[in-house]
DNA sequence: GGTCCGTCCTGTGGGC
DNA sequence: TGCCCACAGGACGGAC
């Protein structure tokens, strides 16, 4: 699954073989992939053909590329989801299993003239998306000088990645909120670009609990909690950026990461690391959370009474 | 208005 | 061996 640090390699991808060329054709070739667009797919293609592409830019895990030559100023919005892919390929190259939109771009001496994506689950998509002003005075995300934003993205609270993103900014949005720590720093609105992965993992970096109330929780808490974050997503960037294929735009979500590196998420009942360095003995446990899985240590994240 | 749950979707793996 | 079902995940709409 993409996590924040592969979209952002896609990003950066997407700036180094994409920006500047134009859209010559668009095929949809599952219309699922672009519901989001709500005039439909028909529109979709004929609105994205013969725009020029400006700049990649992100937010969270929300990604877009900002369009010159439509009468408002648009972006085309792409979300992985769960396993979506951007690919930049030559056109003969065979389709791929579960191809869903594939655009023709403008031809550049040594750089392929397909951008494919493709999503197996279908929870990504693409659309397209009028920019608004952003409600500060920072650019609208990563990639970008300007002060925009596509409307549909403009809910997305900035990622740990991005310079305008501090301690300080997470803690007000916890306050601002009543209800337990975890489904706090996964709703979008408070921190973006969180899963439920990296949730466990830097809660566990933090030795905070999920079930913590944000109402209650303090400055050094928060402040832990996203050094947390930011160590654990600038780590994976550094593997993915390593992995960066010339041939495509992103790695194929796995991170290497997480091959590695994992402390608390998926390990049930395996001892926790850290009580280990210290010659204590605990075991990660697992609790059902939202129809999911939450991991921490039954030690050194303490449950809130 | 804020919070929380169901839904979208498909491949994998466990159980029978 | 083959079928069935539970499960995993991010984001959004709707229910409360």
């Amino acid at each position: 699954m993409p996590e924040l640090p592969e979209v952002e390699v896609v990003r950066r991808g997407l700036d180094d073989w994409v920006v500047g060329r134009t859209v010559e054709s668009v095929q949809v070739v599952d219309p699922r992939s672009v519901r989001r667009h709500v005039e439909g797919p028909a529109d979709f293609a004929a609105s994205l053909t013969y725009t020029r592409i400006g700049a990649a830019v992100r937010r969270g895990k929300f990604l877009w590329l900002l369009l010159d030559g439509l009468p408002t100023p648009s972006a085309l919005v792409a979300h992985l989801g769960m396993s979506g892919q951007l690919l930049v390929e030559e056109p003969a190259a065979p389709d791929e299993k579960h191809l869903k939109v594939r655009l023709g771009l403008s031809p550049v001496a040594t750089k392929p003239n397909q951008l494919r994506f493709i999503d197996q689950r279908i929870f990504g998509g693409m659309f397209l998306s009028q920019l608004v002003p952003t409600d500060d005075q920072f650019p609208g995300g990563m990639g970008s000088e300007l002060p925009w934003v596509p409307q549909a993205a403009a809910h997305i609270a900035r990622d740990v990645l991005d310079p305008a993103s501090t301690p300080e900014a997470l803690y007000q949005a916890l306050r601002r909120k009543n209800t337990q720590l975890k489904r706090a720093i996964l709703d979008q609105q408070v921190i973006s670009g969180v899963g439920n992965i990296y949730a466990d993992e830097a809660l566990w970096a933090a030795k905070l609990h999920g079930l913590r109330s944000t109402a209650t929780i303090r400055r050094p808490d928060v402040a832990r909690l996203h050094a947390a974050l930011v160590e654990v997503m600038g780590r994976a960037l550094d593997a993915g950026g390593t992995s960066f294929d010339s041939l495509y735009v992103n790695v194929n979500g796995a991170s290497g990461y997480f091959d590695r590196s994992l402390n608390a998420y998926g390990r049930e009942g395996k001892d926790c690391r850290r009580c280990a360095e210290e010659g204590l003995v605990s075991v990660i446990r697992r609790d059902p959370f939202m129809g999911r899985s939450s991991y921490s240590c039954a030690r050194c994240q303490r449950k809130p009474r």
